[in-house]
DNA sequence: AAATATTTTTAGGCTTGCCTAAAAATGGTT
DNA sequence: AACCATTTTTAGGCAAGCCTAAAAATATTT
């Protein structure tokens, strides 16, 4: 029961989020460390401390889980880090690599009704400029039909609903090739030899993209 | 010639640089304490530091002033700071009240872009919602002939352009009386015994106001 | 099951930013 | 000029958050 954490603690809590998610499983000292960018002694550290004001569940040698406040906190921060990534994105009309940085940041602004009111403002986006879910005010994350774009079949359409991957690398070559948020691809063949596929863009032109590309492409499939 | 500062460190200048512009000399020990809201000693230890670095000149026992560089980021940060004022209230709709604590996180977080931005977004606001001037991107402040509303004489006229004291309580109480930034007053009458003034409101409704309340208010005079 | 490799924790140390208490410097009085 | 009050600095300490190196625990290989 404690009340106030730090930026570097929230940042923890964080990174278990999205280590179990992912994972399904506790998050290892080693995946933590490689997340927030600190040694596997520090992430050890802070885990105990964090263990011992019940934000996490922690046993020696066996991972960590959010706790039922940890949880809460760290959907906040996801809440807050995405609503920020919105703004930057459609009101300061950031492209969205340039955008984690600086959310990364803002997330850390502590003010409850702070959020609440951007997110009205925003007009209460259920998804980021990356096509993940924004956790409503009660920490619900919309759910949605998708699938990485690779594991369409020949013949078969969807809407490109998000990215796995965002690095500023991947996503300035999205750009490039322009293919982002919302374009209807047609997968017309995969290429045997490397896995790469061939997508109709749009309707319009067509695109060969490797194999890595399409994994890292969540789409939704049309009927 | 360093380049990251900690939000500790900006604070101190952004106290330096608000006690060096009121009292036009050197800012002391003590009144750093008090702005920051922390020890002499600690305040000590800190000049040490930022003078080392550069960030101000500053010789034992003699006060410190802002170097140029020093300067640069102080005033960078009081335009944050009030850049994102407006937004809060502006944007966000709170009122003027509420959004100290806020800005002040927000102030610290580093983007060049976004500040340049934000201005765009907001119409490059010459003033914040107290009536400061928010520098612009070159650290220029707009000037405004201004006076304490108790510098009037009776029989004058002003328009409230600022206040001088923010103080949760100060602000609350102008809105319970409704009087804001951009109200016409003109000033009926003082009070002699304890300096009090009358004044009529937008010229509808007669008010009573404190000395102290007259000379927290900053007035341009109407000819 | 023992040996080896990997992961995690412990031990000890560093900087930042704060504290209190004591010492030193400054400034005003007389 | 000497004393006194005030201000500032120094000294020593503490917690957070990081580090490296070494030790311990766990997992994998043979």
């Amino acid at each position: 029961m404690e009340y106030h954490l730090s930026p570097a603690e929230e940042n923890y809590l964080k990174a278990i989020f999205h280590i179990c998610f992912q994972e399904e499983k506790a998050a290892t000292t080693n995946a933590i460390a490689a997340m927030v960018g600190a040694s596997a002694a520090s992430v050890s550290d802070m885990l105990k401390r964090l263990a011992a004001n019940d934000w996490i569940h922690h046993k020696s040698h066996r991972g960590a889980t959010l706790t039922e406040q940890g949880k809460k906190v760290a959907t906040l921060l996801v809440r807050k880090h995405r609503l920020w990534e919105v703004f930057l994105v459609q009101v300061l009309h950031f492209s969205w690599d340039e955008v984690h940085y600086m959310a990364e940041q803002l997330e850390h602004v502590q003010s409850d009704e702070l959020v609440e009111r951007l997110d009205d403002f925003l007009g209460r986006p259920k998804f980021d400029p990356h096509g993940d879910p924004i956790p409503n005010a009660r920490g619900k994350f919309a759910q949605r039909n998708q699938m990485p774009l690779s594991a369409l079949k020949v013949g078969e359409s969807g809407i490109i609903v998000g990215v796995m991957e965002q690095s500023t690398a991947f996503l300035r070559y999205l750009d490039k090739i322009g293919l982002g948020i919302g374009a209807q691809v047609d997968l017309k063949e995969i290429f045997e030899f490397d896995g790469s596929l061939q997508v109709e863009l749009n309707g319009k032109n067509l695109l060969t993209i490797s194999s890595k590309v399409g994994e890292n492409l969540l789409a939704q499939k049309i009927k």
